[in-house]
DNA sequence: AATGAATGAGAGTTCATTCAT
DNA sequence: TATGAATGAACTCTCATTCAT
């Protein structure tokens, strides 16, 4: 059995997932409420009764996209494992989130920035901690010796732009394997493309 | 001295370009032909004797941005220089472009979708022209022994991946110097991130 | 007590009045939605609620104009009256239905012509029935000799001239009685201007 | 040769007539200026150089449906010939009016009532000029017995009436003769439907 | 918890008209 | 005589939002 305010909470998490399906589909000026009801199966005006403007549920959507996500990569950071698995673990994620949750990922991607500054914040905490993170990892990694020197910040986004542009091949291609693909991203990351002296 | 027809012509760029402008900050839905209007110091409604309407300035903005963009990489593909020196070509032109047209550029990426079918045809010409001229340079690549053996497809898709994430920088960030962002790239793409063994 | 969708069903319906009201004064094309809507007491926006477009509201008009109309001339047609009698009842018919919708009437006579062909279809239908139904008069009071030989389709289009003109007649002079109209109609039709021989 | 003004008149003529056209095709309101212009070979602007306002276009296009139509209709009246010849005079003069300038005619019957009174006065004073020919013609043939007791103003009514839903037949279909259709309506007119009794 | 109805602001677009050239 | 360019007001239509029920 479930508390009522559990059965409105599980609603409006529907309602913020519709959000994102119409974001991701029309962008967010593009999108329109009656659309989200309607994916909800309900009328219009009864949205308002889980999200109290369009703007709320941007900010719900990116922030749906980014929980976990930053969860998952404090856990990789933390582990002990060389380099190689982490950045390829770093990479999975990424990309299995594109799986998982390839609508709220896009919206946050494409349209954040249509949020007013004061809407923001936390989403700004999150995406800094994020790429903090990444930037520590290859920090590590090059005082190891397992990478070469780098600058932190321009290999982190690299691996971001890459990380993003499989992304859409991702959502494109429903049958691609995120595993393999994110291998592939390893490999050329690590290795480069140049033919590898011995092996 | 100008021919009145020039006159007209270099009035519709301006006003293409002040679209590209108003369409890159709120993207193609969240902008106003008011806006793009004001840009140009004219009235909303005069921006029609230019422009027949929104989606035509969308596709005006989109082709502005691929336009010698693709003449470029075909010069660059006909060039008779090492691999290494083509991808270094690649990705200087991909990010200077960034650089001269940064408005269009992030309008074809982001907003290029909201065009209706009809209106998209000469832009995946051109697009796919593009991708494939890529491809086969990484094919050419490999049969040389320049490059080790890869899935093409995949290796073009993650240099455009990290040329638009690079772009991203280059926008926010005016003193960057691309030439050397372009280096940076190129030589993690070719070597990777691993320590070389020999140098 | 009326269920909640006739009431939807019944204010739509007074939009569709109005609209034709507003069609009636100032053309189609010269009529404005803000004009139908302020009929209703209502803001301009919220007559969408009810009509999904200007076209709609003009086909709805046009259909309001012909639809019992044409159920009526059946009944004519059907009864078992000599021709005289038959001619006066539509006379009479089309008269009364400018005392009563003469504004739908109007607005089906002049303006229907800027209806798109695809939304013609149904009014097609019905005005070509009507017309058929009269010749078909004219043709049956041939055969038994009470009236002589005549183009069908040609005396068909001389009552409805008549008729309409008589039409504005009506719309004009609020004190006209239109059954004593519709006499003269008929005896003019009928006996001609002629002096008549004896009787 | 042609001095200047006449030249100016005679361009200002096919201006008139282009209006005739787009107003019979689109209505006052739906029509453009832009239509009449191109109709010119003009640019719409240049328009203003011969008519100073589409109301004034319309005005034009009236008055000239109407000019020598009541000059007409005035040497009949005054010709020395029996009732019928009379009548079958006043009906061809109509229809043959519908074919020679048939678009003037349509915008006369169908959009001159959104001329604003002021402008009105002209066509106003030339129409019932018209209709009191045509109601004096039928008193005196009432007087010398060639037609029976009637209401004048009713059998006028009734004599446009058949004569504007002829005009439309003969608009619709370009190869009908219009003297032939002339002689059918006074026949109509004159005997009735009616079987007639001996000849 | 949800709806029907309405709103008001704003959108894109059209167009008669003006005027310097 | 005609044009290119611009304007400003009007128009149809959309939509986020509100609220009584």
């Amino acid at each position: 059995m479930v508390a009522p305010s559990d059965k409105f909470a599980r609603q409006r998490d529907r309602a913020v997932r519709a959000a994102a399906a119409e974001f991701a589909r029309h962008g967010y000026h593009g999108a329109s409420t009656a659309g989200i009801a309607s994916r909800l199966g309900i009328k219009q005006g009864s949205l308002y009764y889980y999200l109290s403007s369009k703007e709320e549920a941007l900010e719900r959507v990116c922030l749906l996209a980014l929980e976990d996500y930053v969860a998952r990569m404090e856990a990789i950071v933390q582990s002990q494992q060389p380099f190689a698995a982490k950045l390829q673990a770093t990479i999975s994620a990424h990309l299995l989130r594109y799986r998982e949750q390839d609508e709220a990922m896009k919206v946050y991607n494409d349209e954040r920035l249509y949020l007013p500054v004061n809407r923001r914040a936390d989403l700004k905490r999150l995406g800094s901690r994020y790429r903090k993170m990444l930037e520590q990892m290859f920090r590590d990694a090059m005082a190891s010796g397992e990478v070469r020197e780098l600058d932190p910040h321009f290999a982190a986004q690299a691996v971001i732009g890459i990380g993003n542009a499989m992304g859409e091949l991702i959502v494109r291609d429903p049958k691609l394997d995120v595993v393999t693909l994110a291998q592939k991203c390893n490999d050329l990351l690590f290795n480069g493309l140049a033919e590898q002296p011995t092996d």
